[in-house]
DNA sequence: CCGCATAAGTGACATCAATCACACCCGGTT
DNA sequence: AACCGGGTGTGATTGATGTCACTTATGCGG
């Protein structure tokens, strides 16, 4: 199996959408903050009145159910973009942003970003990209976690993992994050009990590796094939 | 229980975000086609080079898989639009747009499209308003669907086609369309028994009735209790 | 070094949902 | 009238997944 350097390098950003310049325009407008791990860029319910980009540090999304449940629909890491973008105007957010590293953001004003917009109408093509790859990566994550049970579900998270963080580790894909069980089942809507039995069956068959909370994936194409995966762009099938 | 009346007529439409003049616009530079039952409109690979507009008629989106199964991630009825707006230039359909009824469509090239935003800063930003709704239709859709088990999520379907279809009958909410068991099945990622079983316990409980493939809900506090509705605004809460 | 907290790991069991098999129903042929 | 085809309805069975209960490993702070 090879690995291409796409895979075995810090590869996507969702901000690979913009040019340079574009991006830079982006920054002009943006104000940096620094949040600690633990603590949250918004809430459900808070006014989505801003974008945060991500100058360093990690930062997942997820949702909370009133019965305890936890579900991480994205992570995001350096030089993602995110934020809800449904009006300009009034809208409050359907998830919660916590920190999950000690991270620095840039933090754009909706209302500065829409006269940006105005002002240069490359800018507002290029967001319509971005916000088109960001909707294309929930729909292939629909389907992954849809279809082919909790086994494919998790495999799709492999992958995903894989093209968001991979680095190459000789014949093998590193994930250099440490997750728990319990993290990795909130991103596919299962038990942390289900989790490690699904990596300990995948760990006998010599699929996948890990140790101290991290995974290397020894053999792609089995993950690939248990979730019918499409080799998707890596810029879509990200987590 | 009292029905609103935003749920009890013809009621939202994805087109909502725009006012009138900027969709007269969208509507200058589209084209009509006609389309009948059990075409499509596009499959998945076909470039992503255009828009469509409903102008009559009903289209479903789906994903089939190479091992048989289906999915059904949306349906779109008048006033509707649709397509994918990755990138204004090369990207290619992930899904299949099934014409379910006979229908006129309008098709927006996305060359035509980027010449009009360009010319409308306004029009752009309610684009973009356009573009997130959707998304977040697919993400709260998104956890109905992993979190509540089967049950929950064929709940949410419900409540979603009465927010996108739902009819005042009596005191309770028509759906007047019919849905076979598979179609239900492959909105929610479930089998047809599956959902034939769900459906009679419901009919058991009095929470629906139904006759000749037409849903009647009677207790939407119920199904809304089981997937842990938030009444989410009925612009996003859609099939 | 001990105690505590957090997470991994695992067995037993219950529950849920898919699968398989088949009967039935109904409308449209032939 | 007989015979489709497509859909519903339902039981029996199997397999997948969640739940509960508990043990073990590890790191951290007193």
């Amino acid at each position: 199996m090879t690995i291409n350097t796409a895979e075995a390098t810090q590869p996507y950003k969702n901000t690979d959408v913009f040019t340079p310049e574009n991006l830079n325009k982006l920054k002009s407008i943006s104000y940096e903050y620094s949040a600690s791990a633990g603590s949250y860029l918004y809430w459900e319910g808070d006014l989505a009145d801003k974008l945060f980009y991500i100058i360093e540090g990690q930062v997942r999304i997820t949702k909370a159910t009133d019965d305890g449940k936890q579900l991480t629909l994205y992570m995001f890491q350096h030089q993602d973009l995110f934020g809800q973008l449904d009006s300009l105007q009034t809208s409050t957010h359907s998830f919660n942003a916590e920190v999950t590293e000690d991270s620095i953001v840039g933090i754009i004003q909706l209302k500065d970003l829409e006269v940006l917009l105005w002002q240069h109408g490359d800018l507002a093509v290029e967001f319509m990209k971005w916000m088109g790859l960001m909707h294309r990566t929930t729909q292939t994550k629909f389907r992954d976690l849809l279809l082919f049970g909790k086994p494919g579900a998790l495999c799709s998270v492999l992958i995903r993992l894989s093209n968001s963080y991979g680095k190459e580790h000789g014949e093998h894909i590193l994930i250099p994050i440490r997750l728990t069980n319990t993290e990795l089942a909130e991103m596919i809507g299962a038990t942390r009990e289900s989790v490690n039995r699904m990596l300990a069956e995948f760990k006998k068959q010599n699929i996948i590796e890990y140790n101290d909370n991290l995974i290397i994936i020894k053999d792609l194409l089995y993950l690939k094939d248990l979730c019918h995966c499409e080799d998707c762009p890596g810029n879509i099938c990200r987590m």
